[in-house]
DNA sequence: CAAATATGCAACCATAAGGTTGCATATTTG
DNA sequence: CAAATATGCAACCTTATGGTTGCATATTTG
């Protein structure tokens, strides 16, 4: 996984819109673009935009059905933003511990 | 933890650059401004930029030494950001359960 | 003390982002 | 078929972002 592709899911969980968007995804069954943009406190094609960002960053597909679009959640983008944590929390772990032993010698 | 707060953890690590010095943090020993501008392909006082970036969304902390400056991660937010996520997860994991549960009757 | 070092701050610039409005287009449905 | 519905696309505006340069300031160090 590049560097650049792991800043783009970040960069779009990195809007409390798109979080929102997110959110509501995970929670319930599949939606369409017209009930996400529901209630998010912008236009439509406002909430478009910003569903547009979240496919790019592919943290979310668009399929669409008839003359609806169905949104669905890309779980893998998550777990991958998860995991690139989970590195960094290892890393300083080691180091503090690493810090730890050599000030009690 | 707010919303608000939450997706600026997001927005700091979306991007490139802040997510290097975000892991060369994790890495290595405390560092100074000055160290953690290196190599990265913009000036200095660009990486400042980016480096108040990390302390606004309070990713890292700076701890004046004279007249260093040390730049410290504050693993707080890596932790509250992994939550977010893995809370995610946990809905998405229970909608795709009780999906099959359905389809399977 | 003077020179070197580490940093800060402000102005500026180009581009990206977040949002709007208006209009076009495909698909249902009565 | 006509009306309603769901969506798409483009132009536009304002503000944020990422970066630069130039200069000021504090702290070491010879």
């Amino acid at each position: 996984m590049s560097q650049a592709a792991i800043a783009q899911i970040f960069k779009a969980l990195g809007d409390p819109v798109r979080l929102q968007i997110v959110q509501r995804l995970s929670n319930g069954a599949a939606l369409c673009m017209g009930e996400l943009s529901k209630d998010l406190g912008i236009s439509r094609q406002g909430a478009r935009k910003q569903i547009q960002a979240l496919v790019s960053a592919k943290v979310v597909q668009l399929h669409p059905a008839g003359r609806e679009v169905k949104v669905q959640l890309d779980s893998a983008a998550l777990q991958q933003g998860r995991d690139f944590i989970t590195a960094l929390e290892a890393q300083w772990d080691q180091r503090l511990l690493a810090l730890k032993q050599f000030t009690e010698q």
